[in-house]
DNA sequence: TTAATATTATGACTGTTAGTTATATGATTT
DNA sequence: AAATCATATAACTAACAGTCATAATATTAA
């Protein structure tokens, strides 16, 4: 099955190119703005041959959207692993969601896209992309669940609402630095600081009341966490005049 | 003058026609699903006319837009005037935000759509709805102010910041009904109870922890919060099995 | 009353794009 | 060398946002 073989990893690579094709594209433009005519010029291919190997635009898009969900959900993984308390792997999960959205924000741009309606619930890839973004949010539940056995995490909380909330924030948060970015630089402060505070806000909300597991986020620094600045001079100056 | 007046008044009849036919057709399908001959359609006019009235299909969805944002700025204002302590007028905002999803998920959903991309920042009804919206986050921003003055509220968060998250939590968690809901009944909860313990949850966050003003949720409930439901035996019994 | 003018409405049009189809090209098998 | 199969393409359709020349209607001026 010498053959077949080969012209399977053709075709597989043929995909490949089309995607990558089109990533180049989706991640300079938007979705409107991208066409399939668009697509089929940079890889040097007619239109319909584009439609030989995708159903559909939305599904050529969903499938880079998937690309992005699984580097989230290796990070996540990643920081699963560490041999820490659940309070800190939940706030090195915060903090991966914004070193992705800094390191990949096109690809970040795009799963926020494609998560916001108009694409149909019946393709098979948005259950797939689905899956992914709730592995995810398994990990962070699981990393709450140890938080709450190890009493550094509040007991009174459900673990998979927390993770709930924390997910939704985060992405909120953490990953609209385009959206919200002249709002908080016209206030004085930098987007790292919004990240940062936002951990100092939350962690109560988290954080066994307990003493002798209580942690505050000064206390994740020993771990890998570096989102700690305190609110900069700048804004304190701005606030004197 | 009459006359003048006569036709402006007119005008703007037809224009609110307008307004009345694409909100119809806009709440019952998407941005996308509806079309201006559609509209056209619905409003008993030819397509041509419209565009007299709106620049174009983005500017006509994006007042209706606005009507949803001018509702939402009208219940926070509601909350600011009540005579309550800081914390409460700021869990009184998030429990408009819970009601306005209950209430107008059709104007929540097409704000959600225009604020997730593709829709031109040059357009001035944008730089309108961006100002709305900022209205609704200052009036949270004073009640936050008025809490920490008031010592309900913990004095090391910055005003401007804290009401950034709120926002964007509440807007992700209390109004996504739509996204979420499926995810929340798998595990044995209800969307009311998903939003109640999201308060159980962020208290302790914004919380002054001084003895004298600690307030808990359940302080709450004296002035008109009643989003305090603990959690159903429901999920209880499913999770003993 | 009627002619000139301004306003509002329309049918027919253009340009663009997602997706389809009938046909062609080229490799693989018989 | 013929038959078969997979891959590629040009030409097409259908739908839709937005435009424009023209028509209908109301207002003003003579």
């Amino acid at each position: 099955m010498g053959i077949a073989d080969r012209r399977q990893r053709e075709k597989e690579q043929r995909k490949t190119e089309i995607i990558d094709a089109a990533e180049r594209l989706f991640f300079s433009r938007s979705y409107e703005d991208v066409s399939m005519e668009d697509i089929a010029r940079e890889v040097e291919l007619n239109k319909a041959t584009i439609y030989l190997y995708f159903k559909n635009k939305e599904t050529l898009f969903a499938t880079i959207v998937l690309r992005g969900i699984q580097i989230l959900k290796e990070k996540y993984t990643e920081c699963m692993e560490k041999q820490v308390p659940g309070i800190v792997k939940v706030a090195l999960m915060g903090q991966a969601y914004y070193q992705y959205a800094q390191e990949y924000p096109d690809y970040l741009q795009m799963i926020h896209f494609y998560g916001s309606e108009r694409f149909s619930k019946e393709n098979p890839c948005t259950a797939e992309i689905g899956k992914g973004y709730g592995t995810c949010r398994l990990i962070l539940r699981d990393a709450i669940q140890e938080g709450i056995d190890d009493g550094t995490i509040r007991a009174d909380l459900d673990p998979f609402l927390t993770s709930m909330y924390l997910m939704i924030s985060f992405m909120g948060i953490l990953s609209m630095e385009k959206k919200w970015k002249l709002v908080i630089e016209a206030e004085g402060f930098s987007y790292q600081q919004f990240a940062s505070e936002f951990f100092r806000f939350i962690t109560p909300a988290i954080s066994s009341g307990e003493k002798p597991h209580k942690m505050d986020v000064k206390d994740f620094a020993s771990f890998g966490f570096f989102l700690t600045e305190p609110v900069t001079p700048e804004k304190k100056k701005r606030e004197e005049s």
